[in-house]
DNA sequence: CCATCTTTGTGCACGCGTTCACAAAGACAT
DNA sequence: ATGTCTTTGTGAACGCGTGCACAAAGATGG
């Protein structure tokens, strides 16, 4: 999973805790599965299994909601579709612009999963001329000399940043004073916005690094030696102030560390 | 974020808890940009704002790796990255596979972010045979044909997937089959894996519908009437068992629904 | 109409994560 | 050497999220 929320407490919208918000489009996903192969009713047990959690878990998030069950028989796959896309706000149309149109760009513009949920991309957006124009996903790029322009007549409130690091808080600012209150943001940078605006993040290389600690442990168990003395010793053996340790990665990583060189934006 | 994390209950390998493992990463991108700055030292305070979190959360986080720090002084910036990189496993070398080279896969391939933090790509797969020999960021694609051999002869023990739904659950079992312990799962589906195989995923729609959620929530407080009645008293309007709101979804979604549709696999 | 059986909805307890607030540790000046 | 000042490391309290286990609700069959 991407990582993300930011450090707001969690707006805690009208009851609805956050961590089952964030579930919900998991069920979505499994119920329209089911409603498309036109199951009518399913138990919290299978729906459960379906989205991969508990189904005390699932019946809970479902009370969030209100009583959409029925004892003995299940939930109503269809009722439970619209519901739960009413509650997340998909029955509406959700304009959204990308921005920095790299690779990732491209691929979230290509993203059959955002025009299926109510995300109308409304443009995309990208700072190189070159890229003027040019049709992405059917949808011709735009400069980003007309990012104000473009969110305005289109009253979008959602953006997408795919820009390489350096551009991902100047990019963020601009869309925020043209009236953009929720950001998704590829970046591999802490944006900073004003209160009101939500931020959530991807970051690709964050995913991986929690799976290489998971990993480590695992090859760990046969070789601890190397790979892992007692950290609480380990201040001890050198000087206190200035480690002897420090430095040690063989490959220094150039300043491109934090760019995803992925897009041109 | 991407969300993510499997059902498991949280490994909680050798005390240090997994929220922590989360932030590591966060932590050492900003002590990596610093460390570039050549500045020798930071304080909770400072570290903190820069990675985006609470100074009281980052030094509890740091009590789990040992005392690191200096009273009155703050953290060594190099030997903290060394630390954390050691702790996350990044000091050794984790070669990579990436298996469905669409647009997302051509995005991961040409990410920065992996080579800078020690992981390496070992081979780009594809099941398109029209790809083959094609290069990808450098690097030559390979029919998936070659999946098992790859991921033996290189070692392999991460897996990132980013072909179509579809696709998703047959390719993590021939990775599984094939050694991989580790899978970072960009389609759209719930993957079903042997104990000991780590899963994280990372969904692009998921996060930009928690954002509608905020976003309607953040509309709704003027069009209350409109957008949210109170959803316990939404049950008894209708009939009870099938009630008349199903299906009110104006455009149904075709099948394709759950694919990325991004990549050619 | 009653009995049985299935499945929901939730009260409760527990554990993890977050935050506060402060004592201890050390740097630095005198 | 002693005092002051800064900043860490952590004990303790709190709140959120999870999962168990069960009572209530309703369907279904006789």
């Amino acid at each position: 999973m991407a990582t993300g929320r930011t450090h707001r407490p969690a707006t805690r919208s009208r009851g609805i805790p956050e961590a089952t918000v964030a579930r919900l489009p998991l069920y979505l996903r499994a119920l329209t599965g089911l409603s498309e192969r036109s199951v009518p009713t399913v138990s919290s047990e299978e729906l459960a299994t379906a989205a991969g959690v508990n189904s005390a878990k699932l019946r809970k998030d479902f009370s969030y909601l209100g009583s959409y069950g029925t004892r003995g028989v299940g939930y109503d796959v269809e009722y439970l579709v619209y519901q739960i896309s009413r509650e997340l706000g998909l029955t509406q149309d959700w304009p959204v612009v990308i921005v920095g149109i790299g690779n990732l760009g491209a691929a979230l513009a290509n993203y059959g999963g955002f025009a299926s949920r109510g995300f109308r991309v409304a443009a995309l957006i990208d700072a190189d001329p070159a890229m003027a124009g040019k049709p992405v996903a059917g949808i011709p790029v735009r400069h980003s000399d007309q990012l104000e322009e473009i969110i305005r007549d289109n009253g979008v409130s959602i953006g997408v940043i795919a820009t390489p690091a350096g551009a991902a808080q100047q990019v963020c600012d601009r869309l925020v004073a043209a009236g953009v209150t929720s950001i998704l943001n590829f970046a591999p940078t802490v944006l900073s916005v004003p209160d009101g605006v939500d931020v959530r993040k991807v970051d690709l290389s964050i995913e991986l690094q929690i799976l290489a600690f998971h990993e480590q442990r695992k090859a760990g168990e046969d070789v601890r030696d190397v790979a892992a003395p007692p950290p609480t010793t380990v201040a001890q053996d050198g000087a206190s102030s200035r480690p002897a340790g420090a430095g040690a990665r063989t490959d220094r990583e150039g300043p491109d560390d934090e760019l995803p060189a992925v897009m041109p934006a």
